[in-house]
Parts: structure tokens; C-alpha cells; sequence
DNA sequence: TCAATAAACTAACATTTGTTAGTTTTGAAA
DNA sequence: TTTCAAAACTAACAAATGTTAGTTTATTGA
């Protein structure tokens, strides 16, 4: 109800805020101002700066593990895993971009148990990123490079979508994503 | 002398810190703590803490400026000055570990002029990509994707190798290069 | 050995921070 | 129109912040 879109709101803002300048940066008076309202108002909806830090994290992170366990549960090649998990970071960027820079950088800043909770969940994550990769190479379907080069290799430019992707007006969702599958997956150099 | 070397160690501590937490949520007194002296003897050495900041971001950024600069200046083919891009951006890592994680994070933070001037290096940094990755698709010599999308792409893998070149212990420096030109440039799917 | 200076220290400052307590305003249901 | 809870407010707090002033200690060159 009324109290419940009030605190979805200052968390869409403390996010917008969070991405610009970072979770430390930004004090609670930052956020009210954003709103139109003081710093003690806050508290009404929120219970401190922490929550709000581990809803925007925690939210998208368990939003991003879901998504990789439908991948990994399914029966699709390889490829076609690598292209699903290509998909699942466009989605959910378009649709979270703000709290994208709270997951990448302010992670640090969760108290326990939520940043032993976040940790557990991005190892995890990477861990059946790199499976999925691993199995490629023995099936001779990925190139039998090195597993840790592949993996955050794509995973960097897939994770730091959020900073760039308004970049280029003109390309829709659909359209970014062939242009992602094909440049981490075939490279950009024309085959001879 | 004396002065210089303590100087270049406070900056090598801050970073070192600020790529942990990032510059907002390190104190002078966390500085202070971690070189075992006090807050305000920091003072006989820099001038403030946006000095250290500026000083720490500056220092590389204009690292990659000379690289990229001797690399658009050279006649070499657009392949081998993707290739040469890489390689700076590993030996500038390798070299600089702690200074990239202000570099990505923390220029918000910079004050005027520094700011400007930053934001001046980098827009130029990325216009001089942008151009050989044009150069290469007019020559078919790169796929005819969109331009931006392949210069984040690789970009952003090479701004964030920073956060897990350490991960893969047993890959030397030459490895490494040898490995990401491979992945960034050529894919990592297998050709038919 | 002494003078000069580099580099540490203690103490304090004005601001900013997250948060709490207590009070007033607002808006919808009765 | 009254009632009552939601949601705003003012005022204040203790702690932390970057920085300065003034002083003491350590080191070095003459």
C-alpha cells in the first residue's frame, strides 16, 4: 500500500544516487532532498542507510542466480547456455540499471550476515559460469584457452553493461543482444 | 628525497585502501593507521586527501594516454594496434593494480580542474579506440558490428582486469597477453 | 657537536554523518 | 465531520570527518 510504493521509491532514488557517486558518498540527507522530503522522514519507510544498501544489492543478486539456475538446469548446449546467460545480464540491466553500480561497487559496504549472503551467492554464480565453460572446452566447442581468462573476460563486459549501454541510442534490447552474443562469443577480427 | 619517498608511500597505502572500500569510505585516519603514524603528520607530506586522489588517478591515466598516443601515432596494422592496446592495458595493470580501482570508481570524486581534465584524457582515450575500431570495420578487417558495442566490450574487460588478473595464479604476464588477444579479439567459440 | 630542518606528535576546530525522540500535518475511511 | 494512522516535521545527539596550529623528536650536513 501507500507505505510499500513510499519505500520503493527512496530505493529507486538511493540507487540513482548510489550509482552516480557510490554508497559512501551519498548521505541520507542526499537521498531525502532527492525526494522532496527531510532526512528523519526516511525513517518512516526504512530502517537505516544498511537496508537500503542491501535491498538494492541483494534484490538483483538473487534476480541474477535465479536466472543462471534456469540456465543451468536446462538441457541446452553450451552455446546456447552462454548465449542465455548473455541474455539474462541485458535483461536484467535494462530493466535494474541504477542498482548495477551498487552491485559492482559498494558490495563491500553490506554488514554480515547479508555480505556473507551476497558473497556466497556471486561465488556460486561464478562457479557454474565456469562449468558451463569448462565443459565447452572439453567438448571441443569452446577454443581450450584458459577457463579464468574466458570467464571474466565475458563476465567483465557483461557486468559493466550498466555504464555504457545508453550509450549508443538507436540499438534496441534485442539488437544489443546479437551484438553481445557475437562479439564475446565469435570475437570482432573478420575470419579469413 | 626523504620527503619524495614518503610522499609516493602514503599514495601507495591510500590506493591500495581506496581499491578496498573506495576513496569515500577511507578516512585520513585509516591512511594514517595503515603507514602507523597519525592523521595530521600525513599533513607534512600532501596537502589534502583530493591531492592523493588526484595524484593516484592522474599518474595512470596519463600512462594510457602515452600508450594509446604511441600506438595511433605508429603505422602498424589496425589488428596489431588492437593487439599493442592490449598489451597496455596488462602492463599497465600488472604494474599499477591498486591505482586502476580509483581510476574506475573514484574519478567522480576529483575536484576542478582535475575533473575536467580527466574527463578530457578519457573521452579522448576512448575517441582514439573508437577510431580504430572504425578503420577496421571500413577495411573488413573487423566484423561489421556496431562500433560501440565492440569498443566497450573489449574496454571494459581491460578496465576491470585489475579485479581478477590475481584470480588465475600460474598465468605469467606474457600468458596473459597472449591469452586475452586471443579471447577479446578472436572469441572464444570454436570455429567450425 | 651544533644548527637546521624534516617529520612526527597532541589537541582542537567546524562540519557532516546516521539516527532518535517527540510533535504536527495529511488524507482517507467511518 | 470526526477519527486515526501514515508520513511529514523540528530539534538534537554522539561519533566521525578533513584539516590546522603549535610543539616535540629525529636526522642530517656543516
Amino acid at each position: 500500500m501507500r507505505q510499500e510504493n513510499r519505500k520503493k521509491e527512496i530505493i529507486r532514488v538511493a540507487s540513482s544516487l548510489f550509482k552516480e557517486k557510490g554508497f559512501s558518498a551519498v548521505s541520507m540527507r542526499d537521498i531525502a532532498h532527492a525526494m522532496g522530503i527531510k532526512a528523519a522522514s526516511l525513517y518512516n519507510h526504512i530502517a537505516s542507510k544498511q537496508e537500503i544498501l542491501s535491498i538494492i544489492i541483494l534484490d538483483v543478486a538473487e534476480e541474477f542466480t535465479r536466472g543462471m539456475d534456469a540456465i543451468v538446469e536446462s538441457d541446452d548446449t553450451v552455446i546456447n547456455k552462454l548465449e542465455r546467460v548473455i541474455e539474462l545480464h541485458v535483461n536484467v540491466t535494462v530493466n535494474n540499471a541504477y542498482a548495477l553500480g551498487s552491485l559492482n561497487n559498494d558490495w563491500m559496504h553490506l554488514e554480515e550476515p547479508q555480505l556473507s549472503y551476497f558473497l556466497k551467492l556471486r561465488s556460486k554464480y561464478e562457479d557454474n559460469f565456469r562449468q558451463i565453460i569448462k565443459l565447452g572446452v572439453e567438448k571441443n566447442q569452446l577454443e581450450p584457452l584458459n577457463v579464468e581468462v574466458m570467464l571474466f573476460s565475458v563476465l567483465s563486459t557483461l557486468r559493466t553493461l550498466y555504464l555504457w549501454y545508453r550509450a549508443k541510442e538507436g540499438v534496441n534490447t534485442n539488437e544489443l543482444i546479437k551484438q553481445m552474443k557475437h562479439t564475446l562469443l565469435h570475437g570482432i577480427v573478420t575470419k579469413a
